[in-house]
DNA sequence: TCTGGGGTCCTTACTCTA
DNA sequence: TCTGTAGAGTAAGGACCC
């Protein structure tokens, strides 16, 4: 049993209903009430929740739920609009935190992180019970712990018990805690593919251990059936990932109400790509492709790309490329959402380097 | 009546070239 | 020289995550 522990060296840490919690700590009268966070915090127009309090989730809020969905189960909520800025700002103190118990810290998107602790002198419980201790103290915020010797399983450890918990899962834990589980709680399976596996019989964890490799394969292509068949076993191969560069940089905007008129779908995707320009130019990319997204109002989403003879930054000739991109896509339904990504980005000071040519594996 | 925004990764199809 | 093919690059769409 010690041995297990010693393995256990990942700790996945996830903010309670974090956007919430941030606005409960600066109105200390909303302590208590369901509340709900998403959109411009007008449930009565479009958008769809970013976070919801657990007060507000015993009511089935949940997030990415429409606001006005949430509205009508919950019509005590209050309804309060995404604050980033000051989100973000509380991370940061988090995250640097964390960063101080141990530098082998990989950010997961806003509320959450992987930490390595191999270095910690201490047995992971005490480490976890000192990151909840701090973060709490020094943020006034509850967080969860997962501890467990990958990522994969020290996620859904965090998750196990929530809020405010800690929970350790080591590999001889796999049966009892995690095969139990609905095939959701494993990563990577959303609701496409707990529908297929539904049909197929398949609805929780150890349904997918039952089977083998090859079934797995066949039915949900050689990747992702490998990476199932592993899952579903615990076993999860994926290094703490402490630098991240991004591989997209995009904008999108969802019309309060659907436009049928080419020029303001035009005016919109002219405004998208001058902020896309923009945040380029802020982390000093340059980008070599350019993809326009259209969304008509059923639904129905088209993409067109145009790549580039050579990266650039410059905001004519990029938005040239997403002009060319939007001719190629007949406007003969009215548009709910126009996008605008650019993705091949490089550096711009990494130009000398890209002199000799990239070797065969690390091109890529 | 609904279904955001900013990302990543994967699959499939197609074209070009060696 | 012709033809078949493998691999790279590009394009489009889809699933998933927070």
């Amino acid at each position: 049993m010690e041995n297990e522990t010693k393995k256990c060296r990942i700790l996945h840490v996830d903010m309670d209903a974090f956007f919430a919690s941030v606005e409960v700590l600066r109105r200390p009268e909303l302590k208590g009430r369901p509340v709900v966070i998403g959109g411009a915090g007008d449930p009565t127009r479009r958008g769809v929740v970013s976070t919801a309090s657990y007060e507000a989730r015993k009511s089935g809020v949940h997030s990415a739920m429409p606001l006005r969905t949430a509205l009508k189960l919950c019509p005590d909520c209050v309804f309060l609009p995404v604050d980033y800025n000051e989100y973000s700002r509380v991370s940061m103190r988090i995250k640097k935190i964390l960063f101080e118990i141990s530098p082998l810290m990989e950010d997961v998107g806003i509320d959450e992180a992987y930490l390595d602790i191999s270095s910690r002198p201490e047995p992971p419980e005490e480490t976890a019970r000192m990151i909840k201790e701090r973060v709490l103290r020094e943020t006034g915020l509850t967080c969860s712990v997962g501890i467990a010797p990958n990522k994969l399983l020290a996620k859904m450890a965090s998750d196990l018990q929530k809020p405010d918990g800690l929970t350790f899962i080591g590999m001889a834990d796999v049966e009892r805690l995690i095969w139990p589980l609905g095939v959701r709680k494993l990563q990577g399976i959303g609701p496409k593919t707990e529908a297929y596996l539904k049909e197929m019989g398949i609805n929780t964890i150890a349904d997918i251990a039952s089977k083998g490799l090859e079934w797995l394969q066949d039915r949900l292509g050689k990747s992702y059936g490998l990476y199932l068949y592993d899952a579903s076993r615990g076993i999860h191969e994926s290094p703490i990932v402490t630098q991240w560069k991004p591989k997209s940089i995009s904008r999108e905007e969802t019309f309060e109400l659907d436009v049928s008129n080419w020029q303001a779908v035009a005016r919109s995707l002219s405004f998208l790509m001058r902020d896309v320009a923009g945040a380029m130019r802020e982390g000093g990319y340059e980008a070599r492709t350019v993809t326009v997204k259209i969304r008509f109002e059923d639904f129905n989403t088209l993409t067109r790309a145009r790549t580039l003879p050579a990266e650039t930054d410059g905001l004519d000739v990029l938005r040239k490329a997403a002009f060319e991109c939007l001719s190629r896509i007949e406007l003969d339904k009215r548009v709910r959402l126009v996008g605008v990504r650019v993705t091949g980005l490089k550096l711009k000071n990494e130009q000398a380097e890209r002199k000799t040519p990239p070797c065969s594996k690390d091109g890529m």
